[in-house]
Formats: structure tokens, sequence, C-alpha cells
DNA sequence: CCAGTTTTTGTCGCATAGGAAACAACCGCG
DNA sequence: CGCGGTTGTTTCCTATGCGACAAAAACTGG
């Protein structure tokens, strides 16, 4: 085969590559220079003519800067099946457990990278739950009404009042109480890096990443 | 070398892929089959005694589902220097611009993949703005005070009253206007692919990802 | 239009990634 | 013990990625 076109399999990286580079003005012999890999050989990439090792790609990414999963994943995934989703107060599909009430909102948008949360603190003591609570990912909590107080591993429990807010890593155990008359009402947004894999919701619930029992 | 070391420059993905593979308890005979990969090149790639493909590397991931950047990206980065902050009402630091005042919060916290912000709306009519608000990534806001017309490319405008929240793909132009007596309250938290990368919200705001003149 | 220069592509040789199959190391289990 | 069955490693071989160098193309300015 010479020198025909090749397996395209590594889609499109070359094309990135060369997009990327004619963005910055470089010519191979300076991409060459930066990244000691050979201008001929970079050409063959650009061109799809070879399918790069690993090794090259991060020699590349590494030496130009870029991240290299800007290359590897052009995915830029927009999630389905639109680009905006309004959820109206009260009107998010509602998840209950033994110690929160959940609404999701915006749960018609799948693929989305973060999950917002309304959720009704029903626990009032540390003793109301099982276990920690703990899912990958980071998750942020702003209270809106009442009063919680915040148990995390590693940390002293602290009491938020409404306006107060917590970040935190959430593969860390952690758990909220409602200290306050009436429940509490928060807002959690978390971030799980594999969220947007998933089709929906419920599907993040049944995970196991979040512990739920029973929708309603 | 016949069979010796190699370069590890592929940073222990070999390590990483046997990792994952040791704990679902598969055999690579069993990656083999959903990957389509030779179980004896999946063991020279565990051993780190090949230079591995890029073409094979996705095959795998790909087969076995497993994000490639997971695999890639071994920073699992917990962003530094904790794992958790809480910022109290009104204490986080304040950002001005012409439209908007933002307070960011958990701003000792750096590499979030989350941006949290509380928002307060200047904004009247979509005129007030220059252009529509734009960065990469995903945004949830949530009406905390006060009312919204919440404006995006592509869609027709939308009031949005306490308790109310839109998500969106923030790389679709947007813009918030008060429509209430007073100026309105809002809690936005963006995802930004790139955002974790970053040192801390300052340098997120003045990358040009949000536009933002002065902070005091 | 044509040297002189820069930039890209092609050629060739060598090292090596990847697949098939043989081999080794472990298992129970009779 | 020995013997199928299973799992991981090594061997052998071919296909091919990569670098050095050469040829070709694309830009120069005069």
């Amino acid at each position: 085969m010479s020198q025909s076109k090749r397996q395209s399999s590594d889609n499109a990286i070359g094309a990135r590559l060369r997009e990327w580079r004619s963005e910055k003005g470089m010519t191979l012999a300076a991409v060459s220079a930066r990244t000691g890999v050979a201008s001929s050989t970079l050409s063959k990439i650009e061109n799809e003519l070879v399918s790069v090792s690993y090794y090259t790609l991060k020699r590349i990414c590494d030496g130009l800067d870029i991240p290299i999963e800007e290359i590897i994943n052009p995915d830029h995934k927009t999630f389905a099946p639109g680009r905006r989703a309004v959820t109206r107060a009260n009107e998010g599909t509602v998840f209950r457990c033994s110690q929160y009430v959940y609404e999701t909102h915006s749960t018609e948008l799948s693929r989305k990278e973060m999950i917002p949360l309304i959720m009704t603190v029903l626990a009032r003591t540390p003793d109301d739950f099982e276990d920690w609570n703990r899912h990958d990912g980071e998750e942020f909590i702003l209270v809106l009404d009442g009063e919680i107080d915040f148990y995390s591993e590693f940390y002293a429990p602290v009491k938020l009042k409404r306006g107060d807010s917590v970040y935190f890593d959430s593969s860390m155990g952690h758990m909220c109480c409602s200290s306050s008359e009436e429940p509490a009402k928060m807002v959690s947004v978390c971030y799980d890096p594999r969220a947007h894999q998933q089709q929906d919701v419920s599907e993040f619930f049944s995970s196991g990443r979040l512990t739920v029992v029973r929708a309603e």
C-alpha cells in the first residue's frame, strides 16, 4: 500500500493537529523542534498516513502544551435533545429517600455534566444515616432555607445557614442534617466525571453513585 | 533488549489498565473479547513491554467503556489544598462587571470542576449588554430572589421566578436581565471542561471565558 | 520568470507493536 | 499424583510506526 489512505480509525487526530498548527501559524519544523518528533513523521500523522503511537502523540501534545484530551476527545458533546431546559419551582421530578427529598431539575436534558438538585433535608442527627453519602466527583451545596449541620469525614461538622455554601470532594463521606425547626432546603449541584455518559438522572441515582431508594 | 523493561514513557498506562481490570475481576481473555485486542498484546501493554499505539489504546478504552481520559490523565486531581471549603453568606469574593455582581464561593479551593457564583443581576434590558455571554461548558442557574428574564440564542426569552432554574449549554449566547423591582439574585454554577486546570477563579475570569472587568 | 529559500512530502531502513500460537503457572478434582 | 481447564506470559513473525535524508512543492524577492 506504499502510501495510500489508511485506517482513519484514530478519528481525525491528524486533522485536529493540523488545524491546531495552522491556527498557530507554525511550521512542521517548528513543531518538530518543540516536540522532538521528526517533521516527516508529523507530516504523515497530520495526513493520517500512519496510526500514531500513544507515546508519540503524548510527546506532541506535551511539547505543544495542548491538553491531550482536546485532541483525543473532540466529542464536544452538546447534551441532548436541546441546549436549554427550564424547570419551574417545585415542578422538578421528585425522588425520596429516608433522609432527603430530592427534586431534580432539567431532567429533560440528558448527558449533562452537572446534576442539579433541590434537596429537602429530613434527617436531624447523623444517627439517622446508616452510612456516609459518597459518590465520585465534587459537590456544591448552597442553603436556601433553614439551617443545616454539614458533616464530613476528615473535618469538623459545620453549621450552614441560609446563603452559606460548601464545596467538597464528594468521594469523601458526607451527610446533611437539618438543625432548624422546619426541614432545611438547599440546592446541590453534583459533578460526576461520568455523569454525562448517562442518559438521565435516574440512571445517576440508580448507578449507586447516589443512594436513593424509591422515586415517586 | 529482547524483552526487558522499556520506556515507561507512556506513564503507567499499563498499570492503570491492569488496576482497572483487576477491580472488575476480568481476565485478559474477557478484555480481549470485548475489545478485539489480542490477549497477548494486552499482557504486554499491562506489563509495559510495548509502547501501545493510540489506536489500540482507544480500542481498549472504547470496548471497556472507560473514558479514555481516565487512563491517560491519572491526575485524579483532588482539588487543593483541602477537600472542602465553606463560604458564609455574603462573604465570598466579589467581582463586578457592568451588568452583574458576582460573588464567588469556595475560592480557597483551586482546581474545582465547577465554579459556583452568587450573582446579582443589574441589567434590565438586553440592550444593556454589548454582546451575548458565552463560555465553554454548561451552566445551571437557580433564581434566589426577584425575577429574571433569561435570554439565549435559539430560544425564546423566558421569565424565571424564585425557585425556577435553567440549565443550558453556555457556549450558546445568553444573558440575564432583572425584571423585578429590586435587582434579582441567583446562584449560577458553571462547568467548564478546562476549569479544573486553572489555579483559581480569577484565572477563570481572566481567561476570557467569562467576561468580567474589575475585581474589588 | 527564475534562482534561492522555506516548507512539506516521499523513500528507505530499522526497530518494534500486535496477532497467533505455543508455553508456563495455577488451579481444583477425581 | 496426574490431568483437563483456566489464566497469564513468551515466542515467532509480519506489518508498520518513526527518523534520516532526499525530492518535491510552495513561497520568496528581484
